[in-house]
This record gives C-alpha cells, sequence and structure tokens, in this order.
DNA sequence: CTTCTCGGTTAGGATTCACTAACGGTTAGC
DNA sequence: GCTAACCGTTAGTGAATCCTAACCGAGAAG
C-alpha cells in the first residue's frame, strides 16, 4: 500500500505517457482501446495508467455496453493548478518582501 | 542530457520531499542547512533534491559566502501552472461540448 | 597555520516504477 | 449455444530513483 494520498495527483502526473492520456482526455472522453491506438504503448500498459490515474482522482471511469470510457476530471485538475498557484503566489510575496527592504511599499 | 525537457519539472514535483523544500522555498530563499535541519532526511538527500530542482529550472542558486541560498524561480511555476490551466480549460470545452448534446441544462 | 563549519560528490543498497506477455471474464452478434 | 471483440488483472523483468554513509574542498575564526 502507498499512502501518497497528496502526492497521488502529482506523481501520476510524472509520467509522460499519463500526462499524454490526460491532454487526449483533455479533449474529449475516450476508452482504452481509442488511446492505446493513439499512442506507442500496449493497452495493458494504458489499462495500468488509467487505473493510476482512476486512483489520484484525476479521471473517471464509466461504462457504455462492453467498452469503458474515460473522462478527465476538472475539479482534480483544478486543485494542482490552485497548489501551483498557491506556491507562484507565496514565491511572488517573498520578492516583495526582499523588495520592500530597499525601498517603501506602494498602495 | 535528458530528453525529459518539459517533463523534468513534474517529474521534479512528484516527489514529496521536493515538494516540501518548494514549499519552503516559497516562503523565501533559503540555504542547504536551513532546509536539511526543517525536513526529515539528512543533508546530501537535500543536495540532492535541490540539484534535480535546480536542473528542472525550479529553483536557481547563488552563493553567499560559504553557504549557497536557494530561491524559487516563479516562472517556471507559472509555467507548469499554465499547462495544467491549459487541460482544464479544454477538459471544461469538451464538457461543453457533451452538454451541448443534451437538451437539459441547469443553472 | 590550524581548526571548524558548511556544502557537494560518490558508492552502495533497498525500494518503486513502467512495460510486455499471458490469462480470464464480459458483452454483442450469428 | 458459440464465436469474436473488448477490457481488466496478474506475474515477471529491467531500469530508474531515493536514501544513508563516508570522503573531500572551500571559507571563516582562533
Amino acid at each position: 500500500m502507498n499512502p501518497n494520498r497528496e502526492g497521488d495527483g502529482w506523481s501520476a502526473l510524472a509520467d509522460g505517457t499519463r500526462r499524454a492520456i490526460v491532454s487526449r482526455l483533455a479533449d474529449g472522453p475516450q476508452a482504452v482501446g481509442q488511446l492505446a491506438a493513439g499512442l506507442p504503448v500496449s493497452r495493458s500498459a494504458v489499462s495500468q495508467h488509467l487505473k493510476v490515474l482512476k486512483d489520484a482522482g484525476l479521471v473517471s471511469e464509466r461504462a457504455a455496453g462492453t467498452r469503458r470510457v474515460y473522462r478527465l476530471n476538472p475539479t482534480a485538475v483544478a486543485a494542482l493548478r490552485d497548489q501551483l498557484d498557491t506556491f507562484w503566489q507565496r514565491a511572488l510575496a517573498s520578492y516583495v518582501e526582499v523588495a520592500g527592504q530597499a525601498t517603501e511599499e506602494s498602495p
């Protein structure tokens, strides 16, 4: 068991193949065969990557007959984006703090 | 050279220790000893992580006497954030496309 | 000059990860 | 009932990764 609950999203996006899957799913829902046909890996690899992404909450699965359609979860993507945005804003704030040492702050 | 030029940032953020380093650097520049003192890993590990982050362009290093101060690079963080934002917007666009197919629409 | 602290580098081990290959289960169509 | 297509799962291998421990170089203080 890998208790990387918060880090799941980041480690899921660490792999290039998974980012490619996410990029394709961002354009619209697709099945496993569709994704594997456009990627240089086998179906098993795509299925495992989708499992990782689903476990991270980045994609959701829906059964459509005999094939399963996966679609991207915008909320999870937005959560990671917000976390990155927080880092960015804090970094800017620290820069302002350093800059404020030279001159006074302006309204 | 690492052929994962764009993916460097993502794989750099995949590790929890590196994210902790990034989080601390977001609050202000720090030296290696400072970071290692607040983290449950040794100085060597912190130095290696900083090398990975520097190679990914996420942090920049500046010599201050005998100790080196690392600081976060907001531009690289913003680049990753924008990429995530692109995924988010595309996913929303595909949702709108699917929603347009249905006749029901609720506020 | 000597000593002390700080930082980077290397070697080594243990863990984790990504991929292929083979199998079983489920649904659509004859 | 039977065939065909599609999908998920389980070994198993090879590579990448993260960590500690030990060594060495560079400045500051005495």
